[in-house]
DNA sequence: CGGCATCCGTTCCGATACTG
DNA sequence: CAGTATCGGAACGGATGCCG
């Protein structure tokens, strides 16, 4: 594991350290959504962060954007190949918090 | 995927989604390692981040603390079991950004 | 050696209001 | 529908000084 310094992990977290990113990249798995799709999808997400994430993960090449010049207007965003193989990359993530959630809640107190 | 809500992205983040947290799982995946050496081989880390980072993942039970009552004193921190299946979760994610970073490179502009 | 407590600037982020 | 702009509270995190 190449972590000599903190560049990794900084990368990392600076492209998905957030609460929402790795969210919206899994709604965005299963094809193209809509802003409003994955603003209702998303619960709890407000105009802005759902904005800014989009973004920056746009600017980070991991999703793609298509805006479609109809009344009413409509505009789709979907995973880039690069967004969807760090989707592959994170799913170990994802499947050892579902299998160890419940050991962290016994030793995490409920203040945090 | 299981990702109705963002409980399991939250406690990820949550558990690691600082910017030391990994690093240190990372470090002490050696073996144990004391407190001066974290301090020394994390460059540019606080002591005040140290402290908390390390308290933190022994609220999580992915690290353990050992002291000894010897002159002058001794404290030693190692992953528990946990810790070391997270890290080995979070090594596809590693593994990701070491191969693509420079895509992102290219497409992230240097203000960020 | 291995911490903890305090101060304080920076950043994050939700709420709200407004626009193409 | 799909955003942008602005404000203000909350959280993050570094620097410093003190303690067992």
């Amino acid at each position: 594991m190449p972590v000599e310094n903190g560049e990794f992990v900084r990368r990392i977290l600076d492209t998905v350290g957030g609460r929402w990113p790795l969210l919206v990249l899994a709604h965005l798995d299963g094809g193209p959504r809509r802003y409003r799709e994955l603003e209702q999808v998303l619960t709890g997400i407000s105009q802005r962060m759902l904005t800014l994430t989009l973004h920056r993960l746009g600017e980070d090449g991991l999703i793609s954007r298509a805006s479609f010049a109809e009344m009413p207007p409509r505009v789709e965003y979907s995973l880039t190949p690069l967004g969807k193989s760090l989707l592959d990359a994170a799913a170990g993530l994802v499947r050892w918090v579902s299998d160890h959630h419940s050991a962290i809640d016994r030793a995490r107190r409920p203040g945090r």
